[in-house]
DNA sequence: CTTGTGCCTTGACCTATGTCAATTGAAAGC
DNA sequence: GCTTTCAATTGACATAGGTCAAGGCACAAG
């Protein structure tokens, strides 16, 4: 919600790179004047809203894209309806794999969405003449290799308690990123998933979900306002059951 | 083992790009000979046996390397000792973040290995300098980003009769892919893993990973012959216990 | 041939999480 | 202000896979 749902009357206005609001993190973060100017000959938006279908898997995709505002998910699916989320795309983040015409998994606007598209074949183009973009993708690429590992560990390693904490303290993580400077003691943010969408992203199923939400609220780690609004008073105490250590609690 | 297990003494003989393995394959693969001549510069060769540590999470990485033989493995540690492996490394593989001094996960030699290292800064200059070395690493990076999130769906939602014939079909085309031509209807290779890495890649305990392989032995899937030898008589029948739709069973 | 030392297998039992089903809650249209 | 609808919660019960423990197998060293 928030500075999530901006629809599609703003697309005109988003137009321009100056004011876009990922100018300086997606994959023209480094671009000169004329090197977006480029990309500005290949690209277009588009809108989606919530829950709707981007692309299936197996599609052809002839674009790539990055996120400008809201959210989407990289889902695979098995035959028999069993399904995983493998990627939570957020403003910034990149869609797409140059050098692969084709998708491998489903792509769905989680919220309300605005995507900048680039016609993927001049976008491949560029990626080889222009090494500020070629460079930012490289990178972007090794964080979300990264992520995708600690994501491992939470789906094969950690108890659903450990897997629900993870979530939550990434997303106040990020919404401290965002927003304020760093220690998110005292965070508070609304949930971009559902339970069902959570259940996908940690392996899990919706019941359990709730469960240990529910727990969690017992046992006053969190707070709940409604179903979505989360306030966490103790950024530590979230932080002793994710199972991760760090330090965990600071005292002894 | 059999094309692994080339050890130190070998090290002389490998220091010639031209007879290297995996020159076609690595991050080298699209250099041309003076760009080659850059990269011998700054690369060394390094050996490892089986079960030795290469570096620690957390520790300082002053190079990057590419696999020459044999097999790494990077795993994430929790405290109270689980484990998870989330990255397997084979010859031709890339170890190491350009842009990054530390390193967030263990990695341990599981076969005897020889990396062909490079020292990080001077690396990371070509990496700028040379579109050769760049794109190509972009590249193995996006597969490698694939091949995590397949990992994902795995461990989320497969069962570990399922978990296990996906990493045997794993192991099956691969040794296909170097040998043979295509279809591994017949297959025979060694598994590289011991039941307790097996487990730890497959996010199970090491009982498990035996139950389900006596299991799929008893229901005549896979043969073994002593602990590590397997021969898998109908390509197509494991595929199925995968839960990977493709086809599966032709039949009907 | 004998003894170790690491794997690996197997069994009995337990528990975390999934499954099925009923209820409650809360936002959206009339 | 009601009704509809979709999301979330909660409960009772079933089960896959973990835990603990005891052997077995095979290759290496003597």
């Amino acid at each position: 919600m928030n500075d999530i749902s901006i629809k599609s009357e703003s697309s005109a206005r988003l137009r321009d790179c100056g004011t876009c609001p990922i100018r300086h993190n997606a994959v023209c973060a480094r671009c000169e004047a004329d090197e977006l100017a480029e990309l500005d000959r290949v690209k277009y938006y588009r809108n989606y809203e919530a829950g709707q279908p981007i692309i299936w898997s197996g599609d052809h995709m002839d674009f790539v894209a990055s996120v400008v505002t809201g959210v989407a998910a990289l889902t695979q699916a098995m035959e028999d309806g069993r399904t995983q989320m493998v990627g939570l795309l957020l403003p910034s983040d990149f869609l797409g794999r140059p050098g692969r015409n084709t998708v491998l998994y489903d792509v769905t606007a989680v919220s309300d969405l605005t995507l900048c598209c680039f016609r993927r074949k001049p976008f491949e183009d560029l990626l080889k003449s222009t090494p500020n973009i070629s460079q930012r993708l490289l990178e972007m690429t090794l964080n979300e290799l990264d992520a995708a590992r600690e994501w491992m560990l939470i789906l094969g390693r950690k108890t659903a308690r450990e897997k629900i904490a993870s979530l939550l303290s990434i997303f106040a993580r990020r919404e401290a990123s965002l927003h304020l400077s760093h220690i998110p003691d005292g965070a508070r943010f609304s949930l971009p998933l559902t339970r069902e969408a959570m259940a996908d992203y940690l392996g899990l199923t919706l019941e359990t979900v709730s469960r240990q939400i529910s727990a969690l609220k017992r046992d006053g780690i969190i707070e709940l306002h409604g179903t979505r609004q989360v306030y966490i008073p103790d950024f530590g105490a979230l932080l002793v059951e994710t199972g991760d250590d760090a330090d965990g609690g600071m005292p002894e």
